[in-house]
Parts: C-alpha cells; structure tokens; sequence
DNA sequence: GCCAACGTTGGC
DNA sequence: GCCAACGTTGGC
C-alpha cells in the first residue's frame, strides 16, 4: 500500500488561499476547488488517492515556493462551485448529472521549516527533470517523483 | 506591467 | 478538423 502512494505538486496563489491558511483550517483540512484545467482534472478525478502525499507550491508571489506538504484525504469527487452561479469559477456548461470539474480534500502535514524556493530548484541538477521547473508547463496538478518529492522535503526540514 | 507559452473557442 | 483569435497562467 505504502509503495503505491504517490506524490503531488498542487499550485496555489498564496493571496487567495496559502498553505498557511489550509494549516489553520479546521481539521487542517480544506477542498481543493476551483481547478479548471482538463488536464488537472483528469488527475484529481482518477488520479490522486487517499493518503497520497501533496506538495503545495505558491505561485506569482515572492519567494515562488513549496510551503508545505499535504495529504489527500478524500479522492476526487465533483466541485461544486460549478454549478454556483455566483461562484468565479462557475461553469455554465457544466451539469449536476455529469460534472466536468472534480476537486480532492487536502490535509496540512508538515510547514516546511524553510520553503525551497523556485530559484533554490532550478539550481539543484538531481530536480532538472520536475514538471515544474519545465518550460511552458503551468499544469495546477502534476505529479512528482518520489526522489523530487525526497528532495525538497528533506532542503526545507 | 509585460509577454511567452499554452489551452480553449468558434468560424469556416 | 483546421487554425486564428482570444483568454489565462505565471515567471520575470
């Protein structure tokens, strides 16, 4: 079970929610909503399991970084704010009986003592092969290597 | 604030 | 089904 897990890097503008605000969240647990990208989608709807483990990276903020890790604590299910007509992320398109958007339940684990800078990575040849660090490459959930995933925890402990 | 890169939309 | 136009992401 444990071999199987696998391991995230979700995006987030730490002005609208940062990992901070997922750590003082009851139960440290908060939806992952809001993702409205088909590729994305495809990973938190089929993808990402419970237990899995979630690097949470801030974007368009200085320092860009991994702040923290999260786990999943419950798989994709559909995102409500679809379908809520007042919701920024309202979908028009979107129907109750076959929902295009899904979201996953994230849990705090860990606040990196020291959040590992993008600077800091695009420096560190052993994560030259990261997603994140790719050119062109924006995707809001991808996944990460159990050695990338090693890595980063271990620079910000 | 700029703009490269990418995804989506819509006319044809 | 092509592809130009448009919108968004997100680093710089």
């Amino acid at each position: 079970m444990f071999e199987s897990m696998a391991h995230w890097l979700v995006k987030t503008e730490p002005t609208v929610f940062s990992f901070d605000d997922l750590w003082n969240a009851p139960k440290r647990t908060s939806t992952w909503d809001g993702v409205r990208n088909f590729q994305a989608r495809n990973f938190l709807r089929d993808a990402m399991k419970v237990g899995d483990a979630v690097l949470v990276y801030h974007s368009s903020v200085e320092p860009m970084a991994i702040a923290g890790v999260a786990e999943v604590v419950r798989a994709g299910y559909p995102d409500p704010t679809q379908f809520d007509r007042k919701n920024h992320h309202y979908d028009p398109k979107a129907k109750p009986e076959t929902p295009t958007w899904f979201q996953v339940d994230l849990r705090a684990v860990k606040k990196l003592k020291r959040p590992v800078t993008l600077a800091e990575m695009k420096n560190v040849p052993e994560l030259s092969g990261m997603m994140l660090l790719q050119r062109g490459v924006r995707l809001s959930v991808q996944p990460v290597s159990p050695e990338h995933f090693r890595w980063i925890v271990a620079a910000g402990f």
